[in-house]
DNA sequence: CATGGGATTGACT
DNA sequence: GTCAATCCCATGC
């Protein structure tokens, strides 16, 4: 991935990272579930301006930005646009890739149950033990990293519809997800 | 300094 | 379908 990839308008990014490869470690995934958020639209945190939690979100692109849900869970975003711009893409499911094992016993889940380890932003950086540690990664560097996609992955069908589990600027069409993916937080539309 | 909310998940009715 | 867990941080006094 190169750096220029980031540098551009968030939902472009977003659709352009389905069918590219998350890896922390030997624990990877393809990406087939995103989300675009951007400071001009209430429902990113972006929104209320840089503060200590958002300068991350405003800084330069390519890095990752890992977040805090509901007191539990880490949640991973690819930082975009330029600097100075607060926009980021969420990471919200993957179908597993390498390290199934290990990623299986992060979750504590049997390994078999392949569907369940990645399809939700939560359970995919406790699979790939993403911790809020790693806020601000270059994401061309690690630990966590962020790669084109596989020759098998060029042309995805890609559905889009309004993102999932916010309560503001609930009609933007911002989600995009592999169609028919078995690997998806929620079906896609 | 106190308070309230949240880009979720898993357990339970 | 409902609901609690749990903590970071933005906001307001």
């Amino acid at each position: 991935m190169k750096p220029a990839f980031y540098a551009r308008p968030v939902a472009d990014v977003a659709r352009d990272l389905i069918g590219c490869v998350v890896s922390h470690g030997d624990c990877s995934g393809v990406i087939v579930e995103t989300e675009a958020y951007h400071d001009s639209e209430p429902a990113c945190h972006a929104y209320v301006g840089v503060t200590p939690r958002t300068s991350t979100l405003f800084g330069p692109p390519g890095r990752a930005y890992v977040y805090r849900s509901y007191g539990i869970h880490a949640l991973l975003n690819a930082v975009c646009e330029p600097e100075g711009v607060g926009a980021a893409v969420l990471i919200r499911a993957l179908e597993p890739l390498t390290g199934v094992e290990e990623m299986a016993w992060r979750r504590g889940h049997d390994p078999e149950r392949v569907r369940e380890l990645c399809s939700g932003p939560g359970k995919l950086t406790q699979a790939l033990g993403v911790e809020l540690s790693d806020n601000g990664c270059d994401l061309l560097r690690g630990p966590v990293v962020i790669t084109p996609r596989d020759t098998s992955w060029q042309n995805p069908e890609i559905a889009i519809g309004p993102r999932i589990g916010i309560t503001k600027a609930v009609e933007l069409p911002w989600r995009f997800a592999v169609s028919g993916s078995r690997f998806l937080s929620r079906p896609a539309r």
